[in-house]
Parts: structure tokens; C-alpha cells; sequence
DNA sequence: AGGTTGACCTGGACGC
DNA sequence: TGCGTCCAGGTCAACC
């Protein structure tokens, strides 16, 4: 579900709800599909660790870990979850010296969800992974396709996946990317070792904003359509993120409120709607797999 | 090598 | 009401 907008909602919620909080304990469910590392990995790396940052990159949520062993007093607390898997006997294995450097790292997949939430309230079906917080608090992931993944990384370097930040990207270094790409804008903008996290709304969002279709060959776009979709990226983009990203179906952010940006939409789900600016009929074709939107009469 | 397609999952909307 | 079909914000591996 989630695209850049959507994601950097959601960390800024949970940044200012979990920063310099302590994880205590870890449950994680039964099927295996969205933990990329090992569960007694990831359980050993987060439990008793310090929530020093939530960073965003690209679609991903990352959580800066670092110990907090020296501050905790671990007097009288319950029996961790982890003790209760069955692959618990690995775990020592995974608490070594580079405890600290530790990153959770969350991906969304279409449909998941990082929820803030009470301990006694109702736990939500395909809920795959509780985090429960010194503060009282508990962390869900909640995600009922299960394409989201979560994972530990722990090497020098951090969680550094290819591709540009999208916002942090200059107009050049944007242009560059797309240099002898033969396969349409739409898929360039899609691919995440270009560009990372802008989705399918965005893409086709930005596109409309620059006046270009969405099948032209990203090769053959001039330096001045490069110029006007660097800025429509970005533009729809902060617009998104000030909207709190957009719902289309069950998008919420950590504190499980939608996001406003859908009524913002000019292509995206308005198919045979006319278009807000000249008011032709909106196409939806399919381009590698994906739907897009765009308007035939601004779109050139 | 680089681009395109299907598979991975579940649930909601729609047509009959 | 119930069943079947299609569609979905993302990413891979497997193909050409």
C-alpha cells in the first residue's frame, strides 16, 4: 500500500511516539512469510534495545537500535516471548559484540501497517509482530497480504539499499538516472534501484504534473521534460507527505488515521473521469504488469 | 544486460 | 445469498 508519502507519515508518528523508548519484549507469528532474518535473529537484536531513531529510506521504516543494557533494570521482569518459540535455544548466538549497531528494518509490502497501540486493545487479524515498549506501549505490524518484511541488519554501513532519495535528488543527478533506459518513464520511475519510493499512485501522479505519457521511452525524453518531471516528483511528493499520503482503500499511519492526498488526485483511480485540467477523459492502459493513468489531451 | 511477465497472498468490489 | 472473476499502493525470480 504504501508509498514514500505514506511511509514518511507513518515514521513521523512513530518517531515522535517511540523515539528513546526500550523494547522489552517480542512476539512474532507462526507463518514465516514477512521475516526476512531469522526470528531468533531478529527477536535477540530488539529485545532490551533503545529506539535511538526512526529513519525512512526509500519504502522502508528503519528503527536505529542501540543497547541499553547500562540503563535498564531488569529486576522482576516477565519471561520474554522469544523464550516461548521454539527457536529460542539460537538467540545467544545473535546477542554478540555488535550489539548497538543494530537496524529493524520494516517494509510495508501493499497492505502492512505499523500501528501504536494499547496493550488491551483488540489485536487485529493477520497481526504478525508485537513489539511491546517500556512505556506501556505496543508496536503492531499488522499486515493482512503478507508482502511486508522485516529484517535485522547489522552491518558496517547500515541498511543501504541503490538508488536515489527522490527528495534529496538534484535535477542532474535525476536526469542521469534515466540516460539509455529504453523501457517507459513509468517503469523507470517505478524501479526502486533508480529511484526509491516513488509507487504506481506517484508515478502516475507525477507524470500528468510534467505532461508526459507514461509509455514514452525514458531515453528519449528531452533535458526539458526531465527538468519538469524532477520537479513534479518532488512536488507531488511534499504535497502528499503535507496531505498525510493518500488512502485508497485501508492506508492509516502509526496512529491510525488516514491520509487526505487521494482528493488531490489528477490521474490515479479516474479512469473515464475528465481530466481537471482540460477535461478529457482519463485513459488507464497497462504498462509492465501495472495499470497507469494518464490524460491524452496534457499528456504528450 | 536489461526489460517484461508471473508468482507471491488476501480481501473487497462487482456481475450473474 | 452465493459463487466466480477481477483488481489492488510492491517486489522478486524466471523468462526473452
Amino acid at each position: 500500500m504504501p508509498e514514500l508519502p505514506e511511509v514518511e507519515s507513518i515514521r513521523r508518528g512513530l518517531a515522535r511516539r517511540v523515539r528513546g523508548d526500550v523494547i522489552e519484549s517480542v512476539w512474532l507469528g507462526e507463518k514465516p512469510e514477512p521475516l526476512k532474518s531469522p526470528a531468533p535473529e531478529i527477536v535477540a537484536a530488539l529485545e532490551q534495545a533503545r529506539i535511538a531513531a526512526v529513519r525512512r529510506v526509500g519504502k522502508h521504516i528503519v528503527f536505529e537500535l542501540e543497547s541499553s543494557q547500562r540503563s535498564t533494570s531488569s529486576q522482576g521482569k516477565q519471561v520474554p516471548d522469544s523464550q516461548r518459540r521454539a527457536r529460542n535455544d539460537d538467540s545467544q548466538k545473535w546477542n554478540g559484540d555488535s550489539q548497538g549497531q543494530a537496524q529493524w528494518v520494516v517494509h510495508l509490502g501493499m497492505t502492512g501497517s505499523l500501528v501504536i497501540a494499547q496493550p488491551e486493545s483488540e489485536i487485529a487479524r493477520h497481526t504478525h509482530a508485537i513489539v511491546r515498549l517500556q512505556s506501556g506501549r505496543e508496536l503492531r505490524f499488522v499486515d493482512p497480504r503478507r508482502f511486508g518484511r522485516l529484517s535485522v541488519v547489522r552491518e558496517r554501513g547500515g541498511f543501504a539499499p541503490g538508488g536515489q532519495e527522490p527528495l534529496n535528488a538534484g535535477v542532474r543527478q535525476f536526469a542521469r538516472l534515466f540516460r539509455g533506459r529504453k523501457t517507459p518513464i513509468k517503469s523507470a520511475l517505478l524501479n526502486q534501484k533508480l529511484l526509491r519510493g516513488v509507487g504506481n499512485i506517484y508515478a502516475d501522479e507525477s507524470l500528468h504534473r510534467a505532461g508526459i505519457r507514461p509509455r514514452r521511452r525514458a531515453s528519449r525524453l528531452t533535458a526539458e521534460e526531465l527538468a519538469r518531471l524532477h520537479r513534479a516528483v518532488q512536488q507531488v511528493l511534499r504535497q502528499a507527505i503535507r496531505a498525510g499520503g493518500s488512502s485508497v482503500s485501508d492506508y492509516v499511519n502509526a496512529e491510525g488515521e488516514p491520509g487526505f492526498f487521494q482528493f488531490e488526485h489528477r490521474v490515479y483511480g479516474r479512469e473515464g473521469e475528465a481530466c481537471r485540467k482540460c477535461g478529457s477523459a482519463i485513459r488507464r492502459v497497462v504498462i509492465a504488469g501495472r495499470s497507469a493513468h494518464y490524460c491524452p489531451e496534457c499528456q504528450k
